[in-house]
DNA sequence: CCCTGTTTGTGACGATTGTCACAGGTTAAA
DNA sequence: TTTAACCTGTGACAATCGTCACAAACAGGG
């Protein structure tokens, strides 16, 4: 019998790609389901990271810490895959955090067990690259978002393209993934 | 006897991964060497991307079209690898261009024949995510200095971190793509 | 060598945003 | 209920940047 959370993983994974009940197996021993608390790290600045963490419920945030202050980068909610890439594929330390914004459970892709278990069956090595591919998609359109737009149309684009996320996430929060200080967004959200 | 451009690809190639002459041999269908004169676009806005290309010699941009102007996201050198990952996994028009800023020779990895020699040899597969993984974490980057920096900090930056890049790219060019006007990146340039 | 088109530098000015300060609201624990 | 901590809204002001206009420098072709 499955979990919940595997469950949704395994939803996942066959939306990426074609998955048989041996490849679950094969894969099984690189997985472990953890609970974080709000506030809790997945991921510390300066560690390697070691592992990838599908968010089964509850959501984190990426962050940099710069000069005392966080900016956000990344919020990660259910169904979306968290870590690290560069560290991960490097093994250098990784340069932001990655934390809990409400209660979460992930399950965890331990890395060096997931190497392990690619020789064994290429189907892995084959979702490894979907994933990465997810991930570096998601990344692109964040960054066009900055290189393309004001701030005000920042807004406006999650607004169409991402409401949910605007629900959730406080203004705060919010703003620095925007790129703008806390009273510009406050001030863009009181203008419409 | 294999080429110059041949050769600086299996040199990159062997950066990357472990790479037998029976992998090589696997993979040469699905690559042509291609020449571009200047101007020339290896990838249009509005198509689909449907090859990756490793440059050889010369360089090229990678460019949005907003309300009439251009924007550069990003630049390749020699022994970069350009394309639009996006549009190349889920078969989407792509956003933007790539274009030849100066004569180029790429050797060009068609999609359709690497997705069919990968199926043959679990190593190019394994490439195939060593690459991405390097387009992820440059694309990580550059996204970085953005949420992170003010222009004149992403000009230090580069001037650190790619001075080749500082020498080879024109003021104008380079101005999109650090997110300010000409005139401002101009007035940075004067003030030092 | 000159001419033409392109690229770069510079000044003036307005618009946008960041910073600082503080007030009003909300939430959660005592 | 009260209190304290945190989050959000708002005004004033300074700093930064974009825009427009034009001059200077440069490059390539005749």
């Amino acid at each position: 019998m499955l979990s919940l959370s595997m469950e949704n993983l395994l939803k996942y994974i066959h939306s990426l790609t074609n998955f048989t009940p041996d490849n679950w197996c094969a894969l099984t021993p690189a997985l472990t389901t953890v609970a974080f608390s709000k506030d809790e790290y997945l991921l510390q600045a300066g560690k390697v990271c070691d592992a990838l963490f599908f968010v089964s419920s509850g959501y984190c945030r990426a962050f940099y810490n710069k000069d005392g202050q966080d900016i956000n980068t990344a919020f990660f909610f259910e169904n979306d895959i968290a870590t690290n890439i560069n560290s991960l594929a490097t093994g250098e330390k990784s340069a932001f955090s990655i934390q809990a914004m409400e209660p979460v459970t992930v399950i965890r892709f331990d890395v060096k067990k997931l190497r392990e278990v690619s020789l064994l069956d290429p189907a892995i090595e084959a979702l490894g690259r979907k994933c990465l591919q997810q991930i570096a998609a998601k990344q692109e359109k964040h960054a066009a978002m900055f290189k393309l737009m004001s701030p005000q149309e920042r807004y406006e684009f999650l607004e169409e393209q991402d409401p949910g996320l605007l629900q959730r996430v406080s203004l705060t929060q919010l703003s620095s993934y925007l790129g703008v200080a806390r009273e510009t967004l406050s001030r863009i959200r009181s203008r419409r």
